[in-house]
DNA sequence: TTGGCTGTTATATAAATTGTAGCACACCCA
DNA sequence: TGGGTGTGCTACAATTTATATAACAGCCAA
């Protein structure tokens, strides 16, 4: 899959990382089962640490998307706490609809965002 | 306004502040004109140093929420550079909704979602 | 068995961020 | 004039971010 890194972006490395591994996974690019590369391969490629690519895959395992075995290294396993999820997703959004809403951004633009999005996943062949 | 902050969150304090009163414009608790207390006076009635409050105040500004004034404090003042803002709002988006994805949250429940934080905005009456 | 790969752990360093603290300034208004 | 306003500055401690070495145990193929 295609990684790409923005040194200038102020988003930490770590976390543009684990975000661009979780839009592969929605994008079925990485399916369950998958092995990503190692953290020095990845670390070597990308041109960055390899304690950041590591920190990139433990906030992945800690947020349920990985298991990290000794000798497969990571690979892609999803741990569905739906509730938990969804909690996630009610408080994060919060904030987001509410600039959005700050800022005009109608219900009828949002709903039509969401569905943009979810055609693109679709598009890659996908998880429904 | 009710201002709670959490000092066991991991999220900057000068964060959950400058959120919460994003969200209070957003259900319009807070409306254009309206006057934000005083960095002094909000840090007091917090508990919490007045230059975390300042800090806020500036994201707010830089973000075009509020303006701030020598004399009045900081006053309610949407900039709405709207291209700018579904920009912003895409790539959140993106990957909050990815994250979903990946949990087994339908299209249809982020939907659903979506209705359910626009009915609590028109709780409050509002900006439609 | 050896060599090379895996994740993991430890230590160290530098830079940036976060939050607190105190002080001073210019401004405005009662 | 006195007290309030935002703003600027310096300083400090704690934490986070990213890098850099180094070492370890486990595994597997040559």
């Amino acid at each position: 899959m295609y990684i790409e890194i923005d040194f200038n972006s102020d988003e930490a490395l770590y976390l543009q990382l684990s975000n661009q591994i979780i839009m592969g996974i929605a994008t079925s690019q990485y399916q369950e089962g998958d092995a990503l590369p190692s953290v020095r391969q990845l670390a070597d490629t990308i041109g960055i640490n390899m304690h950041t690519v590591n920190k990139a895959y433990t906030v992945l395992r800690q947020e349920g998307f990985v298991k990290v075995d000794r000798r497969k290294g990571a690979v892609i396993a999803i741990d569905i706490d739906k509730i938990k999820a969804v909690e996630e997703l009610k408080k994060e959004m919060g904030v987001l609809l509410a600039k959005s809403r700050c800022k005009n951004i109608s219900r009828e633009e949002v709903h039509a965002l969401i569905d943009e999005i979810y055609e693109n996943y679709e598009e890659y062949g996908g998880r429904e």
